[in-house]
RNA sequence: GCGUCGGUCGGAUAGCGGCUAUUCCAGCGGACUGUAAAUCCGCCGCCCAUCGGGCACCGAAGGUUCGAGUCCUUCCCGACGCA
């Protein structure tokens, strides 16, 4: 089980720190999540992990059920798996009902731009084409007959979206098909058993995460069902040693945030994960619309979110951890950050520059003498070091900003902190 | 001196008579928010420009042709071979 304690409380904001007691440790809030999609951070060693004071990973649920391709029974658990002590959430696997299915089709990110970029708004998809269908129904063909026959009875029911060549993903009111290679079905009852199978300390109820461009209709009727699919979830729990969180949606609509989180803070869960998506200049007015609905003792999971203006924002609105793929992706993508924003250490500029990737900064690859022409020369050679050591330079930084964040909260100086913080950076 | 093969945007390349000259690298700029991502998208001869437009261009000069980077001639340069 999971034990919140919550150390300090600002007094100008809903800011707080706090101290999640999982199975596998401790995590110091607010915290970022580093993610390990298919049980690993990518280019990280389990060392490096603990040497960039990384409190916990998140690894996903969909990605794992597909390499383990029916051996879940025999898994020996993930931290056994990623040699991991520490705490690990998985979540649900629905993301990938957007990633694979609308920000797929249409390009669209979790995270939309200004206003005027939703001119185009989407209701449940083009309507299927009988080409659709019949793809669909020969794909069905090659399963095994119990499960076949359970899928045919739910393709028939199932008029929410439709897939086409790019958008691989049906979603129906009991699951989500997904044609990803080959056919695979995830519902509440199997995302939740596989979470319990795969182990992690908390585990995340199966949702359906909507786009910025869908409209009003769809983002209802996903979220009614997303509340339905919560309920499944919660019946479908069987451990007690793993804590599990709700997650509500709603899109860009006031109401419906505001209904979603009434709705799935009145429920039985450890703690709660905001998803969905909005757009840029939306996040905070969101979440002054969700927070003061979660009960006040349960931690508060922003899933997604992890740019240092946007944490600094939701941390001053009552959100106690993240989880962002951008320190450890925009690192192997050349990015370096520092408290000044990031650089693109690919860049010409860096080459024979003696200069460390950032001064005073303490991170092991720092600590080693990386200076920012080495790691230029290693991204040139296309050299595997380059994206660990950028990572190892990434994931300390955030880390060590949460750190500073949990410290200024202690001081009552989250406010000034917030302030001098987003001053000195150029780059938010 | 003779012969052979070559000279294409910073480098390397494709192109073998027919519309806007290819691709890779480097360079410049942009993106990345519960990871289909060590990725992706622009630009990369010159000039003006908001969309866009104007002018060049395949070592040089001639020629053949409706049309030449591509064929022919001469010259220049480079590699190799023979003297």
């Amino acid at each position: 089980m999971l034990e919140f304690k919550i150390l300090k409380k600002d007094s100008d904001s809903r800011a707080r720190v706090g101290v999640i007691e999982t199975p596998h440790g401790f995590v110091e809030t607010p915290a970022y999540t580093m993610v390990g999609t298919n049980a690993a951070v990518r280019t990280l060693t389990p060392e490096d992990l603990r040497e960039t004071k990384t409190q916990i990973v998140i690894v996903n649920t969909y990605h794992l059920w597909k390499d383990l391709n029916g051996t879940l029974d025999a898994f020996e658990g993930l931290h056994k798996k990623m040699r991991w002590e520490g705490p690990v959430m998985t979540d649900s696997g629905g993301f990938q009902v957007f990633s694979f299915g609308f920000a797929r089709e249409h390009g669209a990110s979790k995270v939309g731009g200004k206003r005027s970029e939703f001119s185009q708004s989407f209701g449940a998809g083009h309507s299927p084409s009988p080409a659709d269908g019949a793809a669909l129904r020969s794909r069905l063909a090659i399963l095994p007959e119990a499960k076949r026959a359970r899928l045919r009875a739910l393709l028939r029911d199932g008029e929410d979206s439709s897939r086409n060549d790019k958008n691989v993903v049906k979603v129906t009111e009991e699951g989500v098909f997904f044609s990803d290679g080959e056919e695979r079905f995830l519902d509440p009852e199997t995302s939740i058993h596989i979470q319990e199978k795969l182990g992690a300390d908390i585990i995340f109820a199966f949702d359906e995460c909507t786009s910025p461009l869908n409209d009003y209709a769809y983002t209802k009727q996903s979220m009614d069902r997303t509340h339905r699919w919560a309920q499944r979830s919660l019946d479908a729990r069987t451990r007690n040693d793993q804590a599990l969180y709700g997650i509500i949606q709603g899109g860009r609509y006031e109401d419906l945030r505001k209904e979603s989180s009434g709705f799935i803070g009145g429920l039985p869960f450890d703690g709660f994960g905001i998803g969905g998506s909005f757009g840029k200049n939306e996040m905070r007015d969101m979440l002054r619309w969700t927070i003061p609905f979660f009960p006040e003792g349960k931690p508060r999971h922003l899933l997604g979110i992890g740019r240092i203006e946007d944490i600094l924002n939701a941390v001053e609105l009552g959100v106690d951890t993240f989880d962002c793929v951008i320190p450890t992706r925009e690192a192997r993508h050349g990015s370096v950050w520092t408290a000044r924003g990031r650089y693109d250490v690919k860049k010409g500029i860096s080459a024979g520059d003696k200069k460390p990737l950032e001064k005073g900064c303490g991170c092991p690859a720092c600590a080693a003498g990386v200076t920012r022409g080495k790691l230029h020369d290693l991204f040139k050679e296309h050299n595997w070091e380059a994206g660990r050591l950028a990572t190892i330079h990434n994931v300390w930084f955030f880390n060590d900003f949460m750190r500073q964040v949990r410290e200024a909260i202690q001081h009552g100086q989250f406010t000034k902190f917030k302030r001098k913080t987003l001053a000195k950076l150029t780059d938010k």
